[in-house]
DNA sequence: CATTGACACTCGTGGACAGCGAGTGCTAAT
DNA sequence: ATTAGCACTCGCTGTCCACGAGTGTCAATG
């Protein structure tokens, strides 16, 4: 469906106005903008057809317009013009990931913290992976007589921890024949395989005992550790006036919560392409109806990817929030690309 | 200030009503409860003297009662009679947390998730310590010629992992020394300490730039460590009437989003007892005021300890909550003396 | 003298209603 | 195709009023 020029400009303006102003924009104020030079009269015609096409919303008869899902998305489209993002944004993001090199987890943390206080939405981010993540490498150290701790990485980068009691006390060097052996086992094994690795045949029995031990506590220890979830910035719904009536706002803090099922949804989002923007009823899940959704992908080396976005209101600024993400992708890309993490 | 039989027993009556309803209580209800024995204009003048006191609130001038701080303070302390933990509640606790031994941050998130469940509250805890955490081992391992994994461990329990390069290609060998090193160097020493720890001279200066890196790696990593918050089932908030308001609820928010100041805030309540009730204006922070806070002391070991807790409206129902708070603490200490956290 | 029935009073709530004003849709003129 | 003009819609605000729940008070009571 296209818009001539003349609607065009009205939907930018409209959209500009609304994401400002949060209140319907009426034919009166849109006359204003001398560049169109046209009387309201006339403007009142077109939205009248743009209204009917789907791309502007009338909260009630005799209110002004708000854009439509659509109409947001024909703006996303056609219309926008990115902000350029300013040196005090790139000198935070760039700080917080300078802060934060050596450790996957605060990486994501702090960059979804700043970017969530640059954009003033609510800001998500996922380790990077590729499809399931697999184990790259087990270590396990001793830190009592009969305790030991499995520190398991993972492709993505991920580090997990286990302790555990040992059924007796072992000998370093004990222990690190069965390091040894648990991390052969275990390199390359994806998380969800993990409970199926089969011993080797020739293995003492005593040994055996012990392996299957550690493994056990390995499988129980990966198996949540897909689809985690960063968050940051919730409270910033709250500023937002659509999220003012608790209603509203309660499924949608309640699905982000319920991170796996929020995981799983916005991943779908991404697919294959490098930055998307999903507004209102394009969200699959219920729950985002009324939320849009930036995200972009970023790359840890050649194979791995995760994703970093914001999410806010359909009447989110979307001209700036998109290269803030774009950017903190782009960063979070450099940053473990350089750090090699593949 | 003592309170008589009969005041007693309205102000344990309005109470349980008021938190069951969320609605003013009134003369007429309570005199329908035949163990009163008295009509509604005596009860009045009861309310009347027990609002001169400070033990009710008037919301305005022709509407009943509710309790003030002070009143739920009474109740609390007097009046009382703690609810049976239901058994299903116990098994949900015990099963969160047999599921996850072997990881603290898994086993404080579980905690947390299962608590919030039961109670309909949000629920926070935090890592056990004895003050400043102090690092109780260090190792380094090998995940690529240039590069290390330096595993620390706290006497919290808590592990913390930073990755780095090295600027030159190290040898097994001299990555197990370099772990060994660096190891004895950082034993016993608190977090905040780290960056202050001397390289002993006589070690070779190749090295000691090894040393020098690592040592101010793990100083970054460990520099954010203490004072971590767990927190879950945010969106409780949500379903109570006194934070439909999402004026009242933002500053809530937003504090208990800056872990730090959370942390230390809600530190201050247990300070030496087991157990504690903080109610509305008795809590230190200004975001507090209109919140009660349920707190148990859980110990790992003899000298280590961490609480966890629920935070609700003060009409919080705290004859359930208590109890599930207690039990939820004295499980983390059997789980985590166990496993000899010490 | 504590208790109580009776009564006047207060005040928030909710419905009805009117006026305002922003904004629309339509029509006839240009 | 554009526009001035005009009737119309409808949410918003404020007022008024009746209602009712609950209070405070006071004189009567045992």
């Amino acid at each position: 469906m296209q818009l001539d020029r003349r609607k065009q400009a009205l939907l930018q303006a409209i959209v500009i106005r609304y994401v400002e102003k949060a209140e319907p924009v009426g034919s009166q104020f849109l006359a204003s903008y001398e560049a169109l030079g046209v009387r309201s009269a006339t403007i009142r015609n077109e939205l009248s057809e743009m209204t009917e096409l789907g791309y502007l919303r009338q909260p009630h008869t005799s209110a002004g317009r708000i854009p439509s899902d659509l109409g947001y998305r024909y703006y996303v489209d056609h219309l926008m013009t990115w902000d350029r993002l300013p040196p005090a944004d790139v000198r935070a993001l760039r700080g917080a990931q300078k802060f934060s090199e050596g450790d996957l987890e605060q990486l994501l943390t702090q960059t979804c913290r700043v970017l969530s206080s640059l954009t003033r939405y609510t800001s998500v981010a996922t380790p990077p992976a590729a499809g399931e993540p697999v184990i790259r490498q087990v270590n396990v150290v001793q830190v009592a007589p009969n305790r030991v701790l499995a520190v398991i990485i993972l492709d993505s980068g991920q580090v997990i921890h286990r302790f555990t009691e040992l059924p007796w006390v072992l000998s370093p060097v004990e222990v690190t024949r069965l390091g040894n052996l648990v991390d052969t086992l275990l390199r390359e094994v994806s998380v969800s395989r993990v409970s199926q690795v089969a011993l080797p045949i020739e293995e003492v029995p005593v040994n055996a005992e012990l392996v299957k031990l550690v493994l056990n506590l390995i499988a129980r220890g990966v198996a949540g550790e897909d689809g985690d979830l960063f968050l940051d910035g919730a409270s910033r719904m709250l500023e937002q006036p659509e999220f003012r009536d608790s209603n509203k706002l309660e499924p949608l803090v309640r699905f982000l919560e319920e991170r796996k099922t929020a995981f799983e949804t916005l991943q779908q989002l991404l697919e294959d392409q490098n930055l998307t923007v999903s507004i209102g009823h394009e969200n699959p899940h219920e729950a985002m109806q009324e939320v849009s959704v930036v995200a972009a992908r970023y790359s840890a080396g050649t194979r791995l990817h995760g994703w970093v976005g914001v999410l806010g209101p359909t009447r989110m600024h979307y001209a700036q929030a998109v290269p803030a993400v774009q950017y903190a992708a782009r960063l979070l890309s450099e940053t473990l690309t350089r750090l090699g993490c593949e």
